[in-house]
DNA sequence: TATACGTTATATGAAATTATATAATGTATA
DNA sequence: TATACATTATATAATTTCATATAACGTATA
């Protein structure tokens, strides 16, 4: 979780077009995670698999909205859905997401208990 | 880089509480990072201090758009300036915001380098 | 001191996007 | 039919983004 030279290095070894190119793209995926809800349900969903109306009961959201927020992040390639008679279980669809899910807690919400 | 046992105990170990407060603060702070001039003004920032015309140039943004983003990140307090003459120098508050930036590098623009 | 210039910040406004909640409807399954 | 979930339609409100124009400030020079 340190920034070593060798990461330093490469990041400003990009050129300018790549690192718009790149900026855009990690952007966009950052824009989708800044989100109260949608950051509390990819949080949840690094635990695991769950059915939308365990969602619902553990993030106190209603359904429509939840459903919305789970949309968008079906769009964003986030989330991926298997279906078991009437319910649908969620999941994240990349390890990447529960790698920036684990760097985001380890920076900002574990600083204090590992000093 | 990885999401470790004692990473997702922490985190599934929190309170729906302080689990809602903290996505709150974190998706405020990525909000401020998801957009591409910003993304990649911070990005440079994380080699070190550069003067407004320097990021001007380098970036190719116009000043006044330019001037705006540096507002968004002062007061989002992620970087601060230092002023010589005419010129103002800014620079990232934090190390945890090079750390943030290191790691998503890692997994969004490294992965192909270091398989 | 007055003027001019370089550097950065701010004001304003228009267009586009986004968020919020609620209501209503649709669909598949048990 | 009842349940679980998705979709659509609103309506409203709030933000975001970026361009143009202008202001503010420091420095140098006349």
């Amino acid at each position: 979780m340190v920034m070593d030279f060798s990461t330093l290095k490469a990041m400003s070894g990009m050129t300018p077009q790549a690192m718009e190119a790149r900026a855009t793209e990690v952007a966009g995926h950052l824009k989708v995670l800044a989100h109260p809800a949608r950051l509390m349900l990819v949080c949840t969903l690094v635990e695991g698999e769950y059915s939308v109306g365990a969602l619902e009961e553990k993030l106190d959201l209603h359904q429509p909205t939840l459903s919305q927020q789970l949309t968008v992040l079906r769009e964003a390639g986030i989330v991926e859905t298997r279906k078991e008679g009437k319910q649908v279980f969620y999941r994240l669809t990349e390890a990447k997401t529960a790698q920036l899910i684990a760097a985001l807690f380890t920076i900002f919400c574990a600083e204090e208990i590992a000093p």
